[in-house]
DNA sequence: CGCCTATTGTTGCCAGGGCAACAGTATTAT
DNA sequence: ATAATACTGTTGCCCTGGCAACAATAGGCG
């Protein structure tokens, strides 16, 4: 049972490139910690001091940053495989900027920072490509920011939305997109209200330009 | 001549930590390009396939996301010691988002990432703590991100200029603070209108909420 | 010193979209 | 089944701030 969480583990993006013996010598090493959370449970409090990275192992959780006005804005979705608290690894503070909350059921495999950043003799090679790998995950998050730069940059809320929509197609490569939140996050994420948003998308239908089937959309400007 | 600037890089954070003698064998392995690049000339185009990271060594560069409509949104101030390109090790496609341009004459330091992920026999712990400097240098530029979203999502252009500054101060640590660039850009940077920005800077000024002079703000709301 | 360019200040117009308020639907819990 | 909560659609009002256009100043360079 235990087990197979650990096993499931090893398809993350930061365990790639590292064979089965290794593996199990690294996760020997770095000793993840198992933790379940119910949903609508907090993870990460903002301000909390992190000496772990997170692994999302079975359900999902939202990062948002808090506002003194009571308000939020989501940061990121995360999923099955999904990394967080891997930003804060390097800073002095080590105080996380946003609230992480469980939106199903959730489990979670931590990981201390000292484990990652001390020396393991048994697989230091594994424990190489695993800084590689963490780099390659910090990288992404990185990427994430600045297309959401790119959608938030636009003018008009209509150019927010293609953008947007664009990004999720894989700029163009596919015709029908899945927005992976409500509506009402969505608005959230581009930084608009939702009912404009609702406004501006039936707007977009009615000019041809999308089908709009709940979450589902068909890109007919490509 | 070469060799000082060589010297002065190792005050870059991608070196902390590393003593006088691994510095010099990790040149050695890395073995850094120094290019000189004229005001204005492109260090990077969008779209370029990188495959290096690069170190500016003196002189400063911007860099900006390019859009259709031809206007351009300001990503980063590149200074002496800021390091671009190390984001982009990690990716398939390892093609740049941005344009980089000199607003000055420029020095920069190019390393090649393969030397970066290449084993160094005669250095390796060295390596391996450059590594681990490489992941404090990415978690930092996902943080910048980070704080412009936090200033990006403020609905009104007052609370903007104000989450701007308060930053600056670094949470009100100083009352005093300097705009790295111009208002132009500063506007760029906040994604408003610079005539906008210079109306509510007036009005701000007016209320005594601030002092401005130049780019020299007084923080009096603090 | 004087030219040229970059930066900044100032104005008025007006449209994009935020907001509140309500209704209808979907989803989950009891 | 019923209640409760979340999500979505729709409308009208009205204000923020984008934009263009111009002037003035400052800074860089021959």
């Amino acid at each position: 049972m235990m087990y197979d969480k650990l096993k499931s583990m090893q398809s993350v993006a930061l365990f790639q490139d590292i064979n089965d013996d290794d593996y199990s010598n690294l996760i020997n090493c770095l000793s993840p910690q198992i933790k379940h959370f119910s949903k609508n449970e907090i993870l990460l409090l903002t301000g909390d001091s992190v000496q772990h990275i997170g692994i999302i192992l079975d359900g999902t959780a939202c990062a948002y940053l808090d506002h003194m006005s009571g308000s939020h804005t989501l940061i990121s979705n995360l999923m099955p495989m999904s990394i967080f608290g891997e930003v804060l690894v390097s800073t002095k503070s080590q105080r996380s900027p946003v609230t992480i909350y469980a939106t199903s059921d959730v489990v979670v495999a931590f990981i201390e920072y000292q484990k990652i950043y001390s020396m393991c003799a048994i697989a230091c090679s594994a424990h190489r490509v695993f800084l590689q790998n963490m780099i390659k995950t910090i990288s992404d998050k990185y990427f994430n920011m600045f297309d959401r730069i790119a959608i938030l940059r636009e003018k008009t809320l209509r150019s927010k939305i293609m953008a947007y929509l664009f990004l999720l197609s894989n700029n163009g490569a596919s015709v029908s997109v899945k927005i992976p939140f409500s509506k009402t996050m969505l608005a959230d994420y581009i930084l608009a209200n939702r009912s404009a948003l609702s406004k501006e998308l039936r707007k977009m239908e009615n000019e041809g330009l999308i089908a709009v089937n709940g979450r589902n959309v068909e890109l007919l400007f490509l």
